[in-house]
DNA sequence: CAGCATCCGATTAGATACTG
DNA sequence: CAGTATCTAATCGGATGCTG
């Protein structure tokens, strides 16, 4: 591959990882897939309390944009007080596999990570 | 699963989902360790120019965290003017393959993606 | 209940100047 | 060349108040 193919390929917003990354890259959208993913169907409530700590607002900005996107499918119920449903789409089901393989990942290897961000740390520490 | 186990899943530090995006979902580490994976061994400047659109802070502040976890070797050539070459550590390597298998889903899926956020604008937009 | 609007503090990242 | 240090601008996200 040639370097001017190569800067093609990894700048701007054609490279896929970009795209991927803008879209995914925040604290909270593949989370509350994998959450919807083992969870089926869920009220804007309980996705908040399973979560814990997403604040209202980033709950709805989150969820807003997911649904923009054809991940996630919105149904509101107009009862009283109002019910609202979210369900991952077909679109977002597909993604799910991938999560896990990163997630797995992760479990297999994140201790090895912090085990070597310490012994870095204190190498760094006794240099100085 | 249990009401009573799901929150302790799904919050805090100890969430597989939330460790792994606390460490890759930053802007440019997926970036650079995909990169190093195609091309090898490269120099700080080569990173530099290939990306083309990073701050020569945010590459030193991404090759040291990657560094400082284990996922990248950093090699320093005491020369004039010096020279460093990083490359993907085992480790690094070893999460390649799921970086890859993300992409191949955006490269397949995005485009929808991008169509249903232009829908989505188009129809909030008719009803005010 | 499930939002939206606004404000504001905190974090992040770019620009610039300097160095072994 | 490959950084470090500092300052500043932009972005992100939490808190609060209000609504159908």
């Amino acid at each position: 591959m040639s370097k001017k193919r190569l800067g093609n390929v990894w700048m701007g917003e054609t490279c896929p990882i970009r795209q991927v990354l803008d879209r995914f890259g925040d604290k909270w959208s593949i989370l509350i897939i994998e959450l919807l993913s083992q969870e089926g169907k869920l009220r804007f409530s309980e996705i908040a309390q399973t979560i814990g700590d997403i604040s209202q607002k980033m709950l709805t900005v989150t969820l807003r944009s997911l649904e923009s996107d054809g991940l996630v499918t919105r149904r509101f119920y107009p009862e009283i007080p109002p019910r609202v449903e979210y369900e991952l789409s077909d679109l977002g089901r597909s993604l799910v596999p991938h999560i896990e393989q990163l997630t797995g990942w992760g479990q297999a290897h994140m201790a090895t990570i912090m085990e070597n961000r310490r012994l870095f740390e204190a190498k760094r520490m006794e240099k100085n």
